[in-house]
DNA sequence: AAGGAAGTCAACCGCCCCTCG
DNA sequence: CCGAGGGGCGGTTGACTTCCT
């Protein structure tokens, strides 16, 4: 994507999308150092990545108990409840759905469960429009300081899990041109 | 069949917090 | 106690894919 920005004696920082090979080195490389300095660990390994993206990388797709894909009404259930609980605080809310990381979750939320909700909340003002609509949603809702206060309650979200969500949600499938496991079996032939 | 719109997801950015010297 | 560096987190963006007209 981006090229280099050729700049005189910096070394050059790749962006983008991680390459197969980049991946296979990152796994190479962590299966047998270990995770360390992510900043160091990227230049040990002859990436030409920031540590963050190392790291990035790592946690969010190569990490073995990645679990992709294909979120259960479970997982929905629990999200949603541990959202009205504490709001945006994806990485907590990760750490109990085991295999999820915060960037899946939130994107999940951001995509898919927002706009549910959403839909769900203009049939509801329709049907109770005069009730007291508080809140000045209008577009995307900034809950940027992790209100967890946003305008719904668990209880609601089952109700929406029910009848809007499932249907789309649950008939996902996702196959992956690659294959976490691929690129572990492959990692594996090559280190050790 | 082609073009456009909408949806999804991977990755980057910037800020904040924690740890170490 | 203070400052620097690194890591973690949440928000945002951009590319790609799929669906609809």
């Amino acid at each position: 994507m981006d090229k280099k920005p050729c700049n005189s004696q910096d070394v050059e920082v790749r962006k983008g999308p991680w390459t197969m090979e980049e991946d296979l080195i990152l796994i190479n490389y962590i299966a047998n150092h270990g995770e360390g300095v992510w900043n160091s660990l990227a230049k040990s390994a002859g990436l030409k990545r920031t540590g963050k993206s190392c790291r990035l990388r790592w946690l969010n797709y190569l990490r073995p108990d990645v679990r992709r894909g294909n979120i259960t009404p479970e997982e929905q259930l629990l999200i949603m409840e541990l959202h009205a609980k504490w709001g945006n605080r994806w990485s907590k809310i990760a750490k109990h759905l085991p295999g999820r990381t915060d960037n899946e979750i939130k994107n999940y939320w951001r995509t898919r469960i927002q706009k549910h909700i959403k839909q769900a909340e203009n049939m509801n003002g329709q049907v109770a429009n005069s009730e007291q609509n508080d809140h000045q949603e209008g577009s995307s809702s900034h809950m940027s300081s992790a209100g967890p206060a946003e305008t719904y309650s668990p209880t609601s979200y089952s109700a929406n899990i029910d009848t809007t969500l499932q249907g789309p949600f649950l008939t996902e499938t996702n196959d992956n041109i690659w294959s976490m496991e691929d690129i572990w079996s492959m990692q594996l032939l090559n280190g050790d």
